[in-house]
Parts: C-alpha cells; sequence; structure tokens
RNA sequence: GGACGGGUGGGUGAGUGGCUAAAACCAGCAGACUGUAAAUCUGCCGCUCCUUGCGGGCUACGAAGGUUCGAAUCCUUCCCCGUCCA
C-alpha cells in the first residue's frame, strides 16, 4: 500500500497511481483530522470523493503519530493529547475519536487507536502499552459496532492492532486479546521501529501463527525490497510503507540490481534507464544521466519520476510475490531478492 | 587627474594581532531513510605524510616588502575592481 499521509501520495497524481496498479492507499486520521479535518472532508462527500479515488483506502489512526511525534503528545488512559504540530493547538485523540473521524472520512479499512512504542523497550513500558492498546481497540470496537447499529450498514471495516514490542508472549497475549474482541482483520504494529529485522520476523511468526488465515493480516509499515516476501512468507498479506516515496525523493532508486542513488557522479553520463529490468513508464523514457540531473538542479520533476519508478518497483514485487505463491517458489523468490540487495548499493 | 570604498578558500561572504586551514550559506562528494512534523537529515570538503591522532609537514586571505615572539588582521609601495567628482 502507497502511503498517502495526507490524502495525497507524495509526488504521484492518482492517475499514475491507477496506472501503476495501485489497488489500495494509506491515509492518515491524525494528519487529515488537523487539515483539513475530517468534518470538512465528510461534507465534501467523503474521502474518496475529496481526493478523487475510488478503490480502496486504508487509514491509521494516528497511533503511530504517538510514536513519532512523542514531543508533542502526553498519553493517559482516556486518549492522546496531542499538540499540534502545525499551529500548537491541544488536541485530544481518544479511541472513539479516531474511530468517528475515520467513518467521517469514510475510509474502507480503519484502524483502531493504539500505542506504538520504540523498541527495544523495557517490558514493564511494553505491558502498559499494551493493556492500554488492548483496553483502547475494546472502546474502538465497541464505539464502532454501536454507529454500525445506528447507522446502518457501513462498509467500513474496522482492524486492530497487536503490539507487545521484542516481547514473544506479549505479543501473542496482545493477539489473544484482540481475538476475543473479534475484528475483521488484524495488524501487527509497533515493528521495524528500531529492532534487528530478524526480530522482527520472529515477532511477526509469533503473530501470524495466532492470527487466522481467512482474515487480513497486515504488518504496519514494512518494509525494505529484499523484506517484502519474507514477511509474505510468514503470513502476511497486506503491508504500507513510505520507504519507496520517501527514498524516490532522496534519489535513492530502487531496482531489480540493488539500490541505485542517483546523485552519484558515476551516473553523470549514464545513458541507461534507471533500471534496465523495468518496464515502467520512466524506465522505458528517461536515462540515469537525465534524472541525475534533475536532481541535481533541484526540479521537483525528479521527485515525481524517481517517486513513480519505485512505487511501481514494490507494487511490481508484490506481483512477482503472487505469481510466485501460485508456482510454489515464493522460498525462492525471497532469497534471490535478499541476494540482490546484499551487496548495497549497486 | 582627484575623493572615497573594496580585493578572503570553487562561489557568496564573516573575520580587523594569537583560540584561524579561516564562521555561515551555496556548490561539490559520500551516506542514511521502514504505520511520513522528511523535496529531510548526517558526514567530508587546501595539499600532503604517517604510528589515523582533538597527530606532523607544507601552502593559503590581490602582489612585494616591513613591524611583531606571532599578521588575513598593523605599516609602505605597487596592481586590480567599484562608486562619485573633474
Amino acid at each position: 500500500m502507497p502511503v498517502g499521509t495526507q490524502a495525497t501520495v507524495k509526488g504521484l497524481r492518482n492517475e499514475a497511481l491507477e496506472e501503476l496498479g495501485a489497488e489500495i492507499i494509506l491515509a492518515n486520521t491524525y494528519h487529515l483530522y488537523l487539515r483539513p479535518g475530517h468534518e470538512l472532508v465528510h461534507r465534501m462527500g467523503g474521502l474518496h470523493k475529496f481526493m478523487s479515488w475510488d478503490r480502496a483506502i486504508l487509514t491509521d489512526s494516528g497511533g503511530f503519530q504517538v510514536f513519532s511525534l512523542s514531543e508533542l503528545r502526553k498519553i493517559a488512559d482516556e486518549g492522546v493529547r496531542f499538540r499540534s504540530h502545525i499551529d500548537g493547538s491541544e488536541h485530544l485523540l481518544t479511541p472513539e475519536k479516531a474511530a468517528e473521524i475515520q467513518l467521517a472520512l469514510g475510509s474502507d479499512i480503519a484502524m483502531v487507536l493504539d500505542e506504538c512504542i520504540e523498541t527495544p523497550a523495557p517490558r514493564d513500558k511494553t505491558e502498559s502499552a499494551l493493556k492500554r492498546t488492548t483496553q483502547w481497540a475494546r472502546r474502538a470496537r465497541k464505539y464502532f459496532l454501536e454507529q454500525q447499529e445506528c447507522l446502518g450498514d457501513l462498509k467500513q471495516w474496522q482492524f486492530g492492532i497487536v503490539q507487545g514490542a521484542t516481547f514473544a508472549d506479549l505479543r501473542r497475549e496482545s493477539a489473544h486479546q484482540l481475538l476475543e474482541i473479534d475484528f475483521p482483520g488484524y495488524a501487527v504494529g509497533g515493528l521495524a521501529v528500531g529492532e534487528p529485522h530478524e526480530v522482527t520476523c520472529e515477532m511477526t511468526a509469533e503473530v501470524t501463527a495466532l492470527l487466522p488465515k481467512e482474515r487480513l493480516r497486515y504488518l504496519m509499515g514494512v518494509g525494505k525490497p529484499e523484506q517484502i516476501a519474507e514477511y509474505v512468507a510468514l503470513g502476511i498479506d497486506m503491508m504500507d510503507c513510505v520507504l519507496p516515496t520517501r527514498a524516490a525523493r532522496h534519489a535513492c532508486l530502487y531496482t531489480s540490481q540493488g539500490r541505485v542513488l542517483i546523485k552519484n557522479a558515476r551516473y553523470a553520463q549514464d545513458q541507461n534507464p534507471v533500471d534496465p529490468n523495468c518496464t515502467c513508464s520512466v524506465c522505458c523514457r528517461y536515462s540515469r544521466a537525465y534524472l541525475r540531473h534533475l536532481f541535481a538542479t533541484g526540479e521537483f520533476t525528479a521527485a515525481v519520476l524517481a517517486t513513480h519508478h519505485n512505487v511501481h518497483f514494490y507494487l511490481d514485487i508484490m506481483r512477482q510475490i503472487r505469481e510466485a505463491i501460485e508456482f510454489g517458489k515464493l522460498a525462492k523468490f525471497s532469497s534471490e531478492m535478499r541476494a540482490r540487495y546484499a551487496a548495497g548499493p549497486a
């Protein structure tokens, strides 16, 4: 899932996303609540209409902002009190409020508010964050079901989020508690935020072992190209990551041959496409030398083209994974990807 | 011809006796980025040597001399550039 925090995937028009085959994108509750405001979006006919995107949208709850904006918020059992990073105003985000905002936005999948903490984290801190996340999930679910009752047939799905940092038993406990609450889909949160990749995999495996295969299992905020197939092999169905879009803006291109840091002087006269094996419209038309020049001169087309390529590359990885699964070759594909990226920049 | 002002590292531009191989910014080179406060952030950026150290040597603030223990900073002469006056 390409990430479009502010109701846009940075650097791409929706036409491009459609052409690239994106079926679902992410948007963010906290950010859209602050600006332009969920009520405004609701009045404009909902997020899909507002941003002119009729494919699926998943809205993150603001739980990640508990982690990333840690200096601007205070957590209590009631919810999270944020000081706006835009104008300093204070806002209380409760599990109910986060659900309400997402209902107003009208996303297809809403996430419950969770407390995402850094890893590694001490056990007592993890336990209290986990306890709170479960309580919040319960409250969010209750609110959501009441609204559903009250408003009739709601198409939106609500997902719970497993926490527990790097403690296997706490991860299992979290999963069990969420299963008890009963969600149509489950996410694994609070990973890839500091711990080694092997630990990310271990924790993911602990959780997917407990979550039902018939329901969607979503690993939040991952990953690097070479890690994606591994997560799928562990039972993950959905992922989102800012890496393809952010790295693109920072001149890092992902290719079939590894990373290409396109600003490097070595590409100044390179007439080859970014990735000779890529079929995206950027690789079909432009050279490495030209892309490097666009970055060197600070043209925003640089970011546009790079983002287009990277998102194509990521979505193509997913297409290849589906194909590999059909042919029973997922493990082989996964190890090939790891080998390709082991060497570092191409 | 005269009166002022000014010449600093690839660029812009601080510095007006020692803490200055010389601020800051830009350019250049390299790196990081994982539910986006990110078109962001970090490191290097005169040459050279080694035992790679808050190490040694050399060169450097228009040029050449001088004063001083010590000069980008003070003095002298010269050369450039800008503005104004004739």
